[in-house]
Parts: C-alpha cells; sequence; structure tokens
DNA sequence: ATCCAACTAATTTTT
DNA sequence: TTAGTTGGAT
C-alpha cells in the first residue's frame, strides 16, 4: 500500500500521524483538517506500522461522523478498513455488554431503553406511590442521568443528596435499575456506565478488552463525559496508546455533561503526552478567521492556538441592523437570492445559523411563501416517528419478551379492547409473581383474575405474539411482515394518519426500516455469526440508530440550510448567516443568569467558524416574544469582533427608543418652560 | 375510549 | 403566541 497522500499533508498534520510511540493530543482547530489526520493516521497504523485492523478502535460521538470516517477509511485502506472497529462509544459499551451478558446480568435479546421508554418507566416507579408532577420525574431523569455519566452509584448518591429533590431521585435510582433489571433492559447510559464499572472491578474483564483494543483513536474528546473518559483511560491503560482529537474552542456540550477540561486532564494523566497543535485552516478567509481568533481569546485557554489561512483576506464580515424579526428575516431572504445571483451560488451554499429553533419559524414561513426550497435542521427524527415506534416496540418485544415498555406500548396498537383496567390486573400479576407483563399474560393464574371478554383479548394477543415468536427465530423477515400483515397495519395507519398522503408516507417509512433491516442481516449471514442472534443484534444496533441507510434526496437537494448553532458543527457552507446576534439569544439569557457566558461565545465562535466565504450576523432592534414586543440589544459579542475585519454600518445608530426617549425629554423640558 | 378545552412552559440534543 | 400535555366530560 502507497502513503503518498502523506505529503499532501503539512507538517503538523505529518507529526500527528506518524507519532506512533505514545498518547497523542491533537488540538485541531476549525477546519483544519481532523477527520482526514485520524484517517490517515488508522491507514499508516495498519500499512506502515503492522498493526492489525481488528486492533484498531477509533470512537466518535455520532453515527454520522463514524460513517464518514469508515468511508474515507475505506478510501484510504480499501479492504482493510473493514476489519477497524471503528463506533460510537455507545456501541463500543454495547459491544463489551454483549460480549459478558451473564457478567451484566442480562439475556441475549435485551433491550436498550430511549429517553422515552426511561420516562415511562420512572414515571411507573414514581406516580404510583405518590401523586408526583411530571417535571418532578423528568428532573429525577435528568439527575440520574447526570450520576451515571459522572460514574455514581445509588449508594453513592443517597450520601451525596443535598436537597429533597436529589434525595427523591436518589432513591428512584435504586428502584430504576432495579426495574430495568427485571426488564431485561439497560438504558443509553448504561452502555457506557456498566461496562465502565465492571472494566474497574474486574481485571481480567479488563485485561480481555484491552488486548482488543491496541490502538484507540477519540474523535471530538472535548465531548466526552466523565464515564467516556473513564472508559478511555481504562482500555489504554496498559498500552497507553491513543490518539485523541479535540478542540476546547469547540466544546458545546457542557450543559448535557461533556467535560472540555479532560482535554487538559490528559497531560496529567498521560505523563508523557505528545501534543500537536493544527492551526492551518482550509475552510474559512484570514479575515473570518481573524475575527473568530480575537473573539474566542476572551474565553480562558488551557492551550493557546491561533487559526491562520493562507487564501486570499476575502471580504469583511457584515453586521446588520434591522429593525424586528420579521424585517431581519426578509433582510437575509433578499440577500441570499441577491447573493446567489452576484455569486453564481446554488441555494445549498448558504446556511443560516441560529440559538434556538424557534428562530426559524418566521424563516420557515418567508421560504415558503416564496417557494424557496429549504433543509431544516431538528425536526422529528426518523426514529422518533410513531409508525417506527411501534414497529420497533414489537421487534423488540418479540426478542425480549420482558420488555414491558414496549408490550404496553403494542398492546393497543392497534386497538385490541385490552384497557386500563385489565392491564392493571395484568401488571399486579406480573409483580406479584416477579415476570413481566407478556410472560404474565401466558400463565393460567391470571385468567382467574380476568372477566371473560377482557381474557380473551389478552389471551389472544399473548398466543399470537408467541406464535411470532417462534416464526421469528427460522424466518425473522417473513414473520415480521406477517406481523403487520396480521395487526393490518397500513389501514391502522390510514385511519390513523391526517391525510391518505401522510399514511403512504408513513407506511413507507415503515418499509424503510424493514428494508435496513433485511439488509443487515444479509450482511451478517455473509460473515460467520450465529443466525439465532443475529436479529436480536440488529434490533439493539437499530435502537442505536446505528446502521441505518440515509434516506438521501427523496427531495430536492439544492436547498438552503436552516440550522442551530449546535446542529452546525463539524459542517461548512461557502456563505453562512447568523441570525438574533442579541443579548439574550445568544448568549442565551440563561446562560447570562448562570454566568457561562464562556460557552455560548464558543457557540457563537462555532459558528464564525463555519463560514467559507463571507459572514452576515445580523440583529434586530424589536422583537415579538410570547406574543409581545421587547427591545433588542445587539450581542456583546459583537463588539469583541476586531474592527478591520466588520462592516457595521448602523453601529451606534440611534435606536428609536433612544429617538424616542430624547423626543420625550424635550417634551417634558418644553412642560417645564410652561410651568 | 376518545375528544376537546384549559393550562403551562418556552436553549442547545446524541445515543 | 403556540404547541404540547393533561384532565375532565361524553
Amino acid at each position: 500500500m502507497q502513503y503518498t497522500s502523506l505529503n499532501s499533508l503539512n507538517p503538523p498534520q505529518q507529526r500527528a500521524v506518524k507519532y506512533i510511540d505514545g498518547p497523542m493530543l491533537v488540538l485541531a482547530g476549525a477546519g483544519s483538517g481532523k477527520t482526514r489526520v485520524i484517517t490517515e493516521k488508522i491507514a499508516y497504523l495498519v500499512g506502515q506500522c503492522g498493526y492489525a485492523p481488528n486492533k484498531i478502535v477509533a470512537v466518535t460521538f455520532t453515527n454520522k461522523a463514524a460513517q464518514e470516517m469508515r468511508h474515507r477509511l475505506s478510501n484510504a485502506l480499501g479492504k482493510q478498513a473493514r476489519g477497524v472497529g471503528i463506533s460510537t462509544f455507545h456501541t463500543l459499551g454495547l459491544q463489551i455488554l454483549r460480549r459478558d451478558l451473564a457478567m451484566f446480568d442480562l439475556n441475549s435479546g435485551f433491550s436498550i431503553f430511549d429517553a422515552e421508554d426511561s420516562l415511562g418507566l420512572l414515571k411507573e416507579l414514581a406516580m404510583h406511590e405518590r401523586g408526583d408532577e411530571v417535571d418532578i420525574v423528568k428532573t429525577c431523569q435528568y439527575l440520574i442521568s447526570d450520576w451515571k455519566n459522572e460514574l455514581l452509584r445509588p449508594t453513592d448518591v443517597h450520601k451525596l443528596a443535598s436537597n429533597p429533590i436529589e434525595v427523591q431521585a436518589a432513591a428512584l435510582f435504586e428502584r430504576y435499575q432495579r426495574s430495568l433489571a427485571a426488564y431485561n433492559a439497560v438504558d443509553f447510559d448504561d452502555l457506557i456506565y456498566r461496562p465502565v464499572l465492571a472494566l474497574r472491578d474486574n481485571p481480567e474483564l479488563l485485561e480481555k478488552w484491552q488486548s482488543r483494543v491496541h490502538y484507540l483513536l477519540v474523535d471530538e474528546y472535548q465531548d466526552t463525559n466523565t464515564s467516556q473518559y473513564e472508559l478511555v483511560q481504562l482500555l489504554t491503560a496498559s498500552r497507553q496508546m491513543l490518539t485523541v482529537v479535540g478542540d476546547d474552542d469547540q466544546s458545546i456540550y457542557a450543559w448535557r455533561g461533556a467535560r472540555p477540561e479532560n482535554l487538559g486532564k490528559l497531560q496529567e494523566d498521560y505523563r508523557k503526552l505528545e501534543l500537536v497543535k493544527l492551526e492551518q485552516n482550509y475552510r474559512s478567509t484570514p479575515t473570518i478567521l481573524n475575527a473568530a481568533n480575537q473573539l474566542i481569546a476572551n474565553n480562558p485557554h488551557v492551550f493557546e492556538k491561533q487559526l491562520w489561512s493562507s487564501l486570499a483576506p476575502g471580504e469583511p464580515i457584515r453586521i446588520e441592523c434591522r429593525t424586528d424579526d420579521q424585517d431581519e428575516v426578509d433582510y437575509i431572504v433578499d440577500s441570499i437570492l441577491d447573493r446567489r445571483l452576484r455569486s453564481r451560488a446554488d441555494l445549498s451554499d448558504f446556511a443560516v445559523l441560529y440559538r434556538g429553533n424557534f428562530q426559524a419559524r418566521l424563516l420557515e414561513m418567508r421560504l415558503q411563501a416564496d417557494q424557496l426550497p429549504y433543509r431544516i435542521s431538528g425536526g422529528t427524527s426518523f426514529f422518533a416517528r410513531n409508525e417506527i415506534k411501534d414497529v420497533m416496540a414489537y421487534l423488540r418485544l418479540l426478542v425480549n419478551p420482558d420488555d414491558d415498555s414496549a408490550f404496553l406500548r403494542v398492546v393497543n396498537v392497534p386497538r385490541r379492547g385490552i384497557g386500563a383496567q385489565t392491564l392493571e390486573t395484568v401488571a399486579a400479576y406480573a409483580k406479584n409473581r416477579d415476570c413481566g407483563l407478556l410472560s404474565a399474560c401466558s400463565e393460567m393464574g391470571l385468567y382467574t383474575q380476568l372477566s371473560g371478554k377482557a381474557a380473551q383479548s389478552v389471551r389472544g394477543f399473548s398466543d399470537w405474539l408467541l406464535a411470532k415468536q417462534r416464526y421469528l427465530a427460522e424466518s425473522p423477515m417473513a414473520a415480521v411482515r406477517e406481523l403487520l400483515a396480521d395487526i393490518g397495519y397500513e389501514d391502522w395507519l390510514l385511519q390513523n394518519s391526517s391525510t391518505p398522503a401522510a399514511a403512504e408516507k408513513r407506511w413507507a417509512n415503515v418499509q424503510f426500516l424493514l428494508g435496513n433491516i433485511e439488509k443487515d442481516l444479509k450482511d451478517r449471514d455473509d460473515e460467520v455469526e450465529d443466525t439465532d442472534q443475529a436479529i436480536e443484534a440488529v434490533i439493539g444496533k437499530l435502537v442505536l440508530r446505528d446502521m441505518l441507510e440515509r434516506q438521501e434526496n427523496d427531495e430536492e437537494m439544492d436547498q438552503i440550510q436552516l440550522l442551530t448553532l449546535h446542529a452546525a458543527k463539524g459542517l461548512e457552507f461557502r456563505h453562512v448567516y447568523m441570525m438574533g446576534v442579541e443579548e439574550r439569544i445568544l448568549p442565551h439569557h440563561n446562560s447570562i443568569d448562570e454566568g457561562n457566558i464562556d460557552e455560548e461565545r464558543r457557540l457563537a465562535y462555532v459558528g464564525i467558524t463555519r463560514a467559507q466565504e463571507t459572514l452576515t450576523m445580523v440583529y434586530t432592534r424589536k422583537r415579538k416574544q410570547h406574543g409581545h414586543v421587547i427591545n433588542c440589544e445587539p450581542s456583546r459579542f459583537l463588539d469583541e469582533l476586531p474592527a478591520d475585519c466588520i462592516h457595521w454600518p448602523q453601529r451606534n445608530a440611534a435606536s428609536p427608543e433612544a429617538n424616542q426617549q430624547r423626543g420625550e425629554q424635550t417634551l417634558s423640558g418644553l412642560k417645564a418652560l410652561f410651568d
């Protein structure tokens, strides 16, 4: 294998790729080619250093990033890329759990609860005893999640809990974990939490995984939380062979447990840590980079970094003041249309970035009125769709009869006349017998407590499901298709959708899901794996939204991109518009109150560094909020930008309020004269 | 079981 | 303002 591509790397990049003697931290500024460095390094490890592909593991946060890396690696490495373990933290954790089911008290086919399932379970546990309010339970859910990310066990938390809600959450935590175990289930956090706890106090298990991971690479390291970092540390403890890539200036997820200080902590934990900074940016004009540098210089830094670019200077950053939110949207759209003609850009070269999703609403209305195609970030993801959750719940239940969450979702889809009363009875019986709801349904004893009609429905449901379960083992796809046909799911969608067209789309979503499952099952057939467990593995992966083939260009490709600043991380666009660059929005008012302006500044930094050619920042004087008009002030971040990089015509222009005030003053002055 | 009215809360979001 | 949720009524 030839490594001509190494020559096209700049010197720091080459150093990052070629240093393989010990732990290394790559500080990769925005647009400095970090993904390229990671993939080249893997190729180098395999091609030049004799590492077996399957002894290398690369971890990312999202499936999208993992896919991208896999794709790029197969370009660099060809067939050998297949052996390299590229996965998300959660998938890696899943593998650890799956490898030693017994150690984790799990049975094959165990379920993975998503946030919704987990909230449902917590509600069940908390509200049963006391009529607690939903938002209290939600707070508990967050607390428990935080604790898991900090690797605290229920016993640790009992001592720690300081206020009443924490005490309650701590009590819930313990019962919650027990329930999950009873359901043969884990939640998302458990996928990392439980493996780490086990690796921590089980030397044999640790050694086993250390010998599986000879070299570890971690992407977006600034986003790791405590448990993820601990996993990294454990896996690399013996060999100390790791490369982590990150950028403290792009840490924008502290609010969900990320610990950017993990970057600095590496220097303490790996004494021989080698450091490389990637400061050459290949994305943006020097004007944009200077502004970004200057802005972020206001944040404290462990590692200093100066991005530079060898491109032509480029246009100044345009800062626009508009009278209100409608005017803001009109300006942006008009400006995009104008620029599209003048610089012969496609609509997809334009991105509008904002702090909160609500800001996209007006923009969407205007774009729709103008019939301009756009793509909006967020929205209900594929797996949040009801039809997908329904089918997934059926699959989960088939594979794991103890999954009560799935049972409850599915029991009346379609309506089977099994009401709340009946379910109460089943649940009570199941609790008594210490078994899952579905198992309870096949016990004779239950039917002494149910009336004829209810008993018949429940019986029918459970017998039918058990038959499908048997069928699933011999012919998974046929079983699933038959199941959906039996319940008349297509018709059910038709009845439960607003329009026939919507129903058709939802049914198409289901077909898409089935297609992906089928494909993944086939892929598994090629490799040597237990067919019996294949469907279980496929469903487990599906819950993690892994392996799903992107449903690409079902519509137009040339669309204006509408994104939150968070969603924009990692992307780039020729022309970027940042809207609502105002106090209380871009430094968000909650962050102002809590005093963490730094993360908001990083958010602005991420936004600015998305732009390749031009950047326009817009703020308004007034905007409607919750139905009321409020006055706005330009963001403090605008004042932090260097004057020679910006074009700000309306800077210090008197605001209407100031004018009005002045008017009132003269008026009162006149009054005083008369008095 | 289903539907409607009233009430509430309103950053960011992946797995 | 609006969307989503909850509780009550039919």
